[in-house]
DNA sequence: TCCTAAGCGAGACGGTACGTCTTGTCTTCCA
DNA sequence: TGGAAGACAAGACGTACCGTCTCGCTTAGGA
């Protein structure tokens, strides 16, 4: 059993949180001073360091909540197992939503700024996420770890890189737009690597494994 | 006619490019103080504050060389329009064997560290290059600027999220290699969007552009 | 009630000024840097910074003893007001027994170096209490002004002339010669000024007082 | 027989020079830059360096007039041996005259800043003068030198003193005010010392001169 | 309800790095 | 080829944060 943790305990850890994510928002990971977020967030200095020993340890605890978003979006996904025929990723379009509703905090964290502490968070999530879907869809050895991983970062960096320009553009598309256009970029590799490998093996696209 | 500089200042800029590079590959962007620079580039702190106003200055200058190599890579491609119906990015392979050459230095500037400040460099760079090789496949107006963008940062991000990894990863594949994946994943994004929008625009794929 | 100062700021406040002190004594002023004074006192040159900005800053808050010591002389010779009479400046002979037995610090800020500084304050000191002594044995319009203000001059610069060559010879005189030396000068030119003018130099001296 | 000069190095010493005085004057002694000798006199700072060592050194080689100056004073007013009897010290006049007319000049080095040095200088070349003329006032054994020392000393303190503060004083005196000032007081003293301690003091003094 | 352990604000402190400034030397370039 | 221009090393300055610490005040939660 987990011992009740003192409110003022609580209070304050979310306190510094907020604080950082509003900065964030704000001036830009990078800019932002110990001392910003203890005054932002109403705490004597010496508070801070008794809870976080770092700007990125309140960070990355600050980040524990969109992981567990997403992962809901993954499992969701996973339940439907037909859709693997579609070579699409279902969770790409609840997240497009989800970004868009949060915007703000987004542009900061990817789009622009984020200090790549958040874009390599980002990153492995996705990262993962997009490994499990692939796994899924491949056999156990086709196609051959390497090239599994190469999709996988092609996916990632491509997503990502959408993603951030959508951020950084004003007006320019809908959410579902965003994942219509990903979709169809992504499918061909999808089928193209997962397909090719699994269905006729020897007809490769023609790279040798090392 | 540019007046001749004095030897000295040519000097003492070559050693402060240099010795930033070399600390890069050593420690990381971040983690690199002015003064690490100075002592290894055997200068004094104000002769350095008198050449640079600061360690990004060094950065973007010694940053001029890639891009004009890059310039070259890109010049080179252009000459055979032909190649165009190929569906091709045909910098890339040169870009692959130099970064090779080069992987401590890249390892150091992408694939790990280099402050964000490479990364983004390295956007920029690969982001012109591929839109000048986009703009020359599409019809003016066809497909929408809106697409086009898009297209070109999925297709950056996607390229950069493999060279990251595969500088990351050791004995991989060869330089060919990964030209020879991104060629094929990347061909049926390039045909899909500058073919379709302008062969057939009525049967887009459906994305209307605001 | 004066609200009680944290006793580490007394303490580091002490060590700085104290070291300062030291300092001067063993290298004379101009000599000494921030640094030489942090080591001395064994504190962080920022601490130092947190404290006093200057290193004049500091001079001048170690004054402050002295100043009130030599208040405390001519307050002490206030109280017997015949000696008026006699023409002589009481504090004199206390101060020449004062300064020979911190004969060291004295030779470090007045008879050698002090960087100015310390010969100003000095100045101010003795200025303002021969201004006090004159006035008082002055009646209110006579002297004019400006022969007192000049007679105060020429007896202030008498006296540190005299002190500081003294303090630069060894084993000249006592402190009882340099007294009675002063005061055998200072007699007539007090006499002059203060009895001349007035009406009646009999009758005049020694009465009037505001 | 001394190398003729090159005339070239003369004009460009004296630029120093001038620059220098008309620098002090501007913003006192201690603030001035080597830079800002530089620009005034319109020179490289190397050669700066090729002519001075030092800020002290074109000061004190610039103080070599006011030197010449002074000795005439009082080798003028050595002429006439009867005034010894009257207890003046001659050279006060023509000093006060001739501070006035540079009155912007001796503020600056005296009444204000001048860094010491001028001070120090001012007061070395009064000692001397002083010196000189009290010796000549006393017999070879009489008063004993401690004695003589601190009168002059006393005398020289005394006389910086006003000096000083006429200086700093707008409209108080005229030059003539002023030497009747010291003259007044000073008598006294030079009376008291030279002939109190010879013998016979209306036969002793101006009687023996080495 | 009180009392005690702790959380907490305040801020002193020693550090590290910064970017600026001035000095005196030394090298380059030009007339 | 000798002197002016100015690049350079050295190092002090004052500033900005950092992370640790000590000090009292306040407050939560158990007795």
């Amino acid at each position: 059993m987990e011992k009740s943790v003192d409110r003022r305990i609580l209070r304050t850890r979310k306190a510094i949180r907020e604080a950082l994510i509003d900065l964030i928002v704000l001036k830009g990971y990078d800019d932002i001073k110990i001392q910003d977020i203890t005054e932002k967030a109403d705490i004597g200095r010496s508070t801070f360091y008794a809870h976080y020993s770092t700007k990125d340890a309140v960070f990355l605890d600050s980040f524990i909540q969109l992981k567990s978003w997403l992962k809901t979006c993954v499992d969701m996904s996973r339940v439907d197992r037909k859709r693997i025929l579609t070579h699409r990723l279902e969770f790409i379009a609840p997240l497009c939503v989800h970004i868009n509703e949060d915007r703000k905090l987004y542009q900061a964290l990817v789009g622009h700024r984020g200090g790549g502490l958040a874009r390599d968070e980002i990153r492995k999530i996705l990262f993962e996420h997009i490994r499990e879907d692939v796994e899924r869809r491949c056999q156990p050895r086709n196609p051959p770890k390497v090239m599994r991983d190469a999709l996988i970062h092609y996916l990632v960096g491509a997503i990502i890189g959408v993603l951030s320009w959508w951020l950084d553009t004003k007006n320019s598309w809908a959410p579902e737009e965003v994942d219509e256009f990903l979709q169809s970029m992504i499918a061909p590799s999808l089928e193209k690597i997962c397909s090719d490998y699994s269905v006729s093996p020897i007809s490769g696209c023609g790279l040798s494994d090392e």
